[in-house]
DNA sequence: GAGAAATATGACGCTTAGATAACAGAATTG
DNA sequence: CAATTCTGTTATCTAAGCGTCATATTTCTC
């Protein structure tokens, strides 16, 4: 399954030069020129990564990256920002609304290309798309679906995002503090305690009555999968 | 057992988008814009590494740095200073007075990261997520897991993380007193012959029945690993 | 080999981290 | 808009883990 990747871009010319470079890239695009409809887009097929030009209709690219980190669905995606040249001030302003990079107009869509492909490689080592699985354990993003030997698993929506979490970062411990953040958002006011209690509801949920538990408690540190 | 890493920087901005992409990265982030209270935090927390601007409140980031050299505490401590761009000037004295490297605002939050775990990997590979190896003993700090001959050894918070000390510097021997300050923390009222109690303790968890102890008595010194 | 100093060991409570159940408010869904 | 699912918080319970101390053992010195 290819990468998603959801292109912002107003100018036709270079939106259409992008998606042409991207599809031929193997990835799956889709593309906008409203930060509004962005938004949704977003929302709706929670991509892997996010190109954003600086200058947009109707919403400000700094405002829509500003708006996609703050909800938990989509604060975890890679965004790069392109910003036109010289525009020393914007850039600097662009990562402080949390852009992962940015190039700078005129670049090659090579350059572009082989920044996206090192910053997913960074932050998704399972690239997201793909059906992740650890032992019969299976989940597939796309899908939102989640089976245990073959059979459905019925999740909410926390326990799905958290059990994705723990599959794209399959045995690594991660700390109660970690999984706020990565789960829940950045800006949370969520109770660490609050983390057992969706763990022992994962845990209820894929965890089959008498085998093993999937998900390893490692005492003051935090949890972990597989 | 994540990073710590101090961030000393004054433009609340900057600040904010560093700590959120060091916490994303799982760093356990301190930040503060003013030097005395750099170098204060700096002693008492003692951090794994610190980014360090060159133009902050109250102190000069220079001199920060000069002192965090001198003191022995922060000695060894990795910085990474920021400075704007063109002060080559400053560059180079940055370099002087010790900082181990430095980034030239604006700079993506990724060129950061990276050279972050570069100078990481080198001065304390567990805290990269490297396996540390000696012997037939294996502790994989990512998975917080520790093997004697690839059999899974469960050891309690503590007795890893004294294992950890011991492992990153093999063959040294350690006091009561280091030991204390490294394993425990810079202010902690512990017992000396508490140290005895929890080497013995590690001793019984990965020493096989019949082999050789792995961890050696140095009568009236302390004691050291392999 | 005796005495002293340092370390090893075993036992004992206490603290604290995590599991769990119950509950109420929020969000969804039909 | 009512029903139901979902989710965050809190209180309680349990046990692992830890620090301390008293005692045993080893090692060193003379």
């Amino acid at each position: 399954m290819a990468a998603r990747l959801l292109i912002v871009e107003d100018d036709p010319a270079l939106a259409e030069l992008l998606v042409w470079h991207f599809e031929a890239e193997g990835y799956d695009v889709t593309q906008t020129a409203d930060g509004e409809e962005a938004l949704l887009l977003a929302a709706e097929q929670a991509p892997d990564a996010i190109i954003l030009d600086w200058m947009i209709e109707n919403i400000s690219g700094i405002e829509v990256c500003r708006r996609l980190r703050r909800a938990p669905e989509t604060a975890n995606v890679p965004i790069i920002m392109l910003t036109a040249r010289g525009e020393e001030e914007d850039r600097i302003r662009g990562l402080e609304t949390g852009a992962d990079d940015y190039v700078t107009k005129p670049f090659s869509p090579r350059e572009l290309i082989v920044r996206l492909a090192a910053i997913l490689r960074r932050t998704r080592p399972a690239l997201a798309g793909k059906t992740l699985k650890i032992e019969d354990l299976e989940l597939d993003p796309v899908a939102h679906r989640v089976r245990r030997s073959g059979e459905e698993v019925p999740l909410g929506p926390t326990e799905f995002r958290l059990l994705q979490h723990f599959m794209e970062r399959p045995g690594r411990v991660l700390s109660r503090a970690q999984l706020v953040t990565g789960v829940w958002g950045q800006d949370s006011d969520i109770e660490e305690r609050t983390v057992d209690v969706q763990v022992k509801r994962l845990r209820a949920a894929i965890n089959t009555p008498g085998g093993k538990d999937m998900i390893r408690t490692v005492r003051s540190a935090g949890y972990s999968l597989g």
